[in-house]
DNA sequence: CGCCAGACTGCAAGCGTATGCAACGTGAGC
DNA sequence: GCTCACGTTGCATACGCTTGCAGTCTGGCG
């Protein structure tokens, strides 16, 4: 009455072989004669067999399961980082063991985590305890911050050039002819908003110009909201109003433009541009049309997962960081840079995308 | 060199105590003397002694793993899911075994997945063939279908009440004194596209009216761009241009509205009224305010896994449908009824949200 | 004081698969 | 015809944990 209980003794049986030799037909790679290993697959389909992969793996002590560690699922971009990851390493066999945390230290989640023999462990936007980190790097288990710098610096990363990012937009926005620029800062405690403010603060620097305005909305939508009413509401009518936010992340960047055209009547871009970060697929929906800076999913990705592929190649843990370059997506919720007015080769324009 | 090499045996050995009696004390429930168990977890913790929750499953045949299968992740209801569920099922101390399908039919992951001895399957949006299905009963491993129903009548299902929201919809826009209602179908072969528009077609059969139009968008967000430009392309400045639009998504409403208001010009709500289904967090955004039959994500959920746990608990593969109520949110894509036009109880109001 | 129930504990047999090792058979090479 | 390499096979053990069973020890009760 158990289970699925056809195990590979039963297909041994069947096919008159030993259950060594069941094992090997599935096992790619191991010596089987062609008609034994037909007689098997044979008996197998008979008896409606599938390996057992927790058997497996603890006999080979690998999984071939990799966790996924993400906060922030609001956040328009990590669906779709999910939804390419998990793909990914579907494409080579490998299965996602999902967590998502709410608070951005996952150490309980994690020790949770380790006891499933997971091959390998990717944190979105979280972060990790350095004492966990040290002892997931005991534990020989290959660890990769997405989308993250890592405090512990034992640990891979893959992140965008958030600092690269940060000037182009200061870059634009100064070009444009913008001199009062305010920060929608994300949460303080990331490296993503620390980069991106840190890129901003230096783009308008090289300008001659700085920061006017700041606020915080902690990556939320309605604490967006909140900040981007300290960062106008008073100043609604002011001349000291100011007439460019650079939000660190498109989902408060809608919160944004929402509550500068709604709450406060003022109108994107000819009152204020607003430019966001992400380029997330709602970026390009006609009410918005937002100018932001693209992370390159795909790429991140694909190194992320190279990144791992790696590490449990060589059944080592190594360290590395890369950092994969950004893109101004310039739409229209950001004044453009009237050609004359580019004191640089202009920035790059939108690319076709699909 | 292996990978976390410690076992119950060294704790045991350290605690001068059985290797039973390790796992006992980390065995809710099993009979271990108070000093013992200290001792043990003192040497577990000095040796950082994990159990090894692979090990566990083969011995107790229990996982506590679930599967979750996806498709349609840029559908942003399911972000919403998955986030819930996975947090619910943490909760209970069960881990999400997450797979993302592009294609509706799922077969060939799924027998990939049931090599992993999950305890349970949550199938979102996303189809069975009945072959399968019955294998899946054969195994005896509960399966919830969530938020389709199923052809393969063996499979539990949880589903909104999308016949009951469709209705909703026809009565709002006859009220509101619409006469040319279109319909900008989901995918053809599921339920919901098929029930919500049976709702629709049904609601306005009780207004003495009939949809005057009718595309396919297949819950995608281009295809829906291209079914507007159908329903509406040659129509623009015609008097049988359709004055309502219900569409079987939000996520294709969007792609509705953008395409209404940006690529032909016209009003929403003045020309034309857009309702859609889902009720996702976009939804609220102001630019769009959209109208529309909520799901109520939180209860469904919970229905799901109280069916999965329930048959856990009781070992035993039922059956069971069941079907929550929609209410639908009323914002402003949608001209309202005026209070002396309505003909009915007014439609239930948007509730306070956070 | 003897007896027994009950609480602990350890032993040992699984759970289903992988794999080192030795045995076997075959054909090639001489 | 003999030797030997090599491909194939089965045996047996290991992977780390759970759990039925039987034994030990304790205190309570008559």
């Amino acid at each position: 009455m158990t289970r699925h209980s056809v195990t590979s003794i039963d297909v041994a049986r069947l096919a008159a072989v030993s259950q060594s030799a069941v094992s090997r037909t599935f096992t790619p790679g191991a010596s089987v004669a062609p008609d034994t290993r037909e007689r098997v697959l044979d008996a197998a389909r008979k008896l409606g067999y599938r390996p057992n992969a927790i058997a497996r793996t603890l006999s080979t002590r690998l999984s071939r399961m990799i966790a996924v560690v993400v906060s922030q699922l609001q956040n328009e971009f990590y669906p779709v980082v999910i939804e390419t990851l998990s793909q990914r390493l579907q494409k080579d066999g490998y299965h996602v063991l999902l967590f998502i945390t709410e608070t951005e230290n996952a150490d309980e989640l994690l020790v949770e985590l380790l006891r499933y023999q997971v091959d390998g462990i990717v944190m979105a936007s979280t972060n990790l305890s350095s004492g966990l980190a040290q002892q997931i790097a005991e534990a020989r288990i290959p660890v990769v911050m997405f989308n993250r710098a890592s405090r512990a610096g034992r640990i891979s990363t893959v992140s965008s050039d958030n600092f690269g990012g940060g000037k182009a937009v200061a870059h634009f926005l100064a070009d444009g002819g913008h001199t009062r620029v305010a920060y929608l800062a994300g949460a303080e405690d990331s490296s993503t908003n620390h980069d991106r403010e840190a890129g901003l603060r230096e783009g308008l620097a090289e300008r001659g110009l700085r920061t006017v305005a700041r606020a915080v909305g902690d990556y939320d939508f309605e604490d967006a909201k909140q900040a981007t009413r300290e960062l106008f509401g008073t100043l609604v009518h002011s001349r000291e109003r100011p007439d460019a936010l650079f939000v660190a992340s498109d989902h408060m960047a809608f919160a944004a433009v929402d509550t500068l055209r709604l709450d406060l009547g003022l109108r994107v871009p000819e009152d204020v541009s607003v430019i966001g970060f992400d380029n997330v697929p709602q970026a390009a929906w006609g009410a918005y049309q937002l100018t932001t800076v693209a992370q390159n999913a795909v790429t991140m990705i694909e190194a992320t997962v190279q990144m791992l592929l790696q590490q449990l190649e060589d059944d080592a843990v190594t360290r590395d960081h890369v950092v994969i370059p950004t893109q101004l997506i310039v739409r229209s919720s950001a004044r453009v840079p009237k050609p004359a007015a580019v004191r640089r080769p202009a920035a790059p324009k939108e690319k076709a995308r699909r």
